[in-house]
DNA sequence: AATTGTGAACCTCTTCACAGCT
DNA sequence: AGCTGTGAAGAGGTTCACAATT
């Protein structure tokens, strides 16, 4: 989600884009690529619903924020439509992704297939722990946090992952903002407070298990 | 977010109660742990709501589909509220969880710290891999994944994680649903078909890094 | 005086339904 | 005939504003 007093993006007709058909517009990138691969070259708002488990409706009213890809009485085709979302996504781009807190999470994520199938790619790696600083993993040497400014311009970063304990959380993010980045990827399980023109996307598996546990709580309660 | 065909759980009254509104109970609920232990006692839901970037109007509406929990002129008892919230979403009660692929994600989930602080504690791994089958991970044997079922039920296994990869996703919720699971964290990047009484939350990191390349390209656009 | 709890207003997102193309 | 693109309607979620209470 976005966070503090953030701002959306806009469409080809200056509207705001939510955060749900973003999220849907990956969705469908994802279902394409899956179509491309098995031969597919054509494919109607009905199946890339059904495939999504939501209506047609939906999928062609997020698409139509972008622009008009399909062809009445046919559909969409495939190759086009996914050309179309990857460039509205800027998935035809490369980004570089700074790792902040080299622990489990960030571990893991550096080992995280998809990031690098998307070109997504890992081009440094923060920690304060001085056993860490100096060590390699991935081909990358890990840097010094309090270099962050100097570090985060070297390679060219886009986007910055923040895996650092939550006490830490907030003081990272600022150092990020000042440095210039306005993409964030949080791990930690705070409100991180931001300016107006910085993306935040929070990743907190503790809401999603806790609401799978209310679920059930509720399921029982009737 | 909820997947196919999926039900709301209800509040005092019976309405339905949003996503949204869970999620932020959750939120509450870690920053009334966190002014607990500074020895806080009340709280208001202005403050509530400075804390988690929203209103505090938000905050109200949302404990309101449970109950009255707050004084007038007063705010909210910290302790009583967290007992409350903690009550609603169900973490006063202990949860088995399943962790079916101990790959590159599950292994780093099994050593998340914040599962298990809020009782959430892993107590069955299963696995179709037959070099990781029979080897031991935080006390715990891997099991073969072909005896999900009767696993299942020996663990009593609530609620059940899915880190495998996306062409084998589907099959295992499909097992997992089968031997009598109504709630899955779902890692695969794929919508699962599940019953309506099943709860199921994708935990999609791909999705929120192409979020932020989407902020970042409309940025640049305007 | 302060702050909750909540109906009503408001705003945003989803779905309907059909005109417009192919 | 079939399927898209979209304005209008509908549903759902958020915020306002104020009566109720301490």
């Amino acid at each position: 989600m976005k966070a503090a007093y953030g701002e959306m993006a806009s469409g080809r007709f200056g509207q705001k884009i939510s955060d749900a058909t973003v999220g849907r517009l990956s969705r469908y990138f994802r279902t394409l690529k899956y179509l491309e691969e098995r031969g597919v070259d054509t494919v109607s708002s009905e199946e890339l619903a059904r495939r999504n488990n939501i209506t047609s409706a939906q999928v062609r009213k997020d698409l139509s924020f972008f622009g008009a890809f399909g062809r009445r009485g046919l559909g969409y085709n495939v190759r086009e439509l996914k050309l179309n979302i990857s460039h509205i996504l800027g998935l035809d781009k490369e980004w570089h992704l700074a790792l902040v807190g080299v622990g489990n999470i960030g571990l893991a994520l550096l080992n995280f297939k998809q990031f690098q199938e998307q070109n997504f790619h890992f081009a440094l790696l923060l920690d304060s722990d001085p056993r860490k600083i100096g060590t390699h993993l991935v081909g990358l040497e890990v840097k010094n946090l309090e270099n962050l400014t100097v570090e985060v311009k070297k390679a060219h970063v886009d986007i910055a992952v923040i895996a650092v304990p939550v006490e830490a959380a907030q003081k990272v993010a600022d150092a990020l903002v000042a440095a210039g980045l306005r993409a964030i990827l949080n791990f930690a399980p705070i409100s991180l407070f931001v300016p107006q023109d910085v993306t935040v996307r929070n990743e907190n598996m503790v809401i999603d298990i806790e609401h799978l546990s209310f679920s059930l709580t509720q399921a029982n309660t009737k």
